[in-house]
DNA sequence: CCCTATGTTATAGTAAGTATAGAACATATA
DNA sequence: TATATGTTCTATACTTACTATAACATAGGG
């Protein structure tokens, strides 16, 4: 599988577990329509309780990363609200880039480091 | 004061005193060598507890934009670390920018935010 | 020298969040 | 019918966040 939990991190398991099913959608290791693994399998395969699992799975859903059905198991779909995505990406970003100005890191070289990422995230979008 | 706590918020009183305070060293409201309220003061003025204030100061010396002292008190003093200030940027944008790759913000529309948000904070640095 | 203010440390308590465990439920599928 | 699904419930242990007192060494002002 593509998750890989670090027990030792400050980060909790649950959020380490949405960051990674989110990178894989963004790389497109998931695409949209494929299933993820039940809660039951995933906290299986990762070694961790069922309902960090499902508590991962309900935030991605509430995201609208993925819908979740009783029958079919939790599958990928994303719900593209562009202005809700772009205002969470406003939000996100501000503090980062606060830091980095305070750095001294120029606007310049922030965007580089923009581009350096989603050309790694595989290009699929430019 | 330019401090406002949000205490209905999920984010942590002292992790909300560290962004306000970086943002504003970032709009140069908090420059080099100004001196910040001690830690009884601060917390009087935003009503909270000495040790949470104290608890953001420890960060934000230990992340290098504050110099504790225990005459003159905390006095602002960025340390400018270009590498350690870039691998931290890289980072924090990588999560960022894959949720916003999911929701197929485009590399330029990311790029425009990044823009948008270093000329808000002052254009100081270009 | 005394008093005050500084950051710092220690202890303790409450509340909330994180992770675990076991059990049960309704429902859809094979 | 049997199984697997997400979901919900209760319960426990642990960690973190926040508050509350108290105390300490040290530097500066009067």
């Amino acid at each position: 599988m593509f998750i890989s939990i670090d027990f030792n991190s400050d980060e909790a398991i649950y959020m380490q577990l949405c960051d990674q099913i989110i990178r894989a959608i963004a790389i497109q290791e998931l695409r949209e329509g494929e299933s993820l693994p039940s809660v039951r399998q995933m906290a299986d395969e990762i070694g961790i309780n069922m309902h960090t699992v499902n508590k991962a799975y309900a935030i991605l859903r509430k995201d609208g990363f993925l819908k979740l059905d009783r029958r079919s198991g939790a599958m990928i779909a994303i719900d593209l609200d562009k202005i809700k995505a772009l205002s969470e990406l406003d939000e996100s970003l501000r503090p980062v880039i606060a830091r980095a100005i305070c750095k001294d890191v120029s606007k310049e070289e922030a965007i580089a480091m923009v581009e350096k990422i989603y050309k790694e995230y595989g290009g699929s979008i430019d």
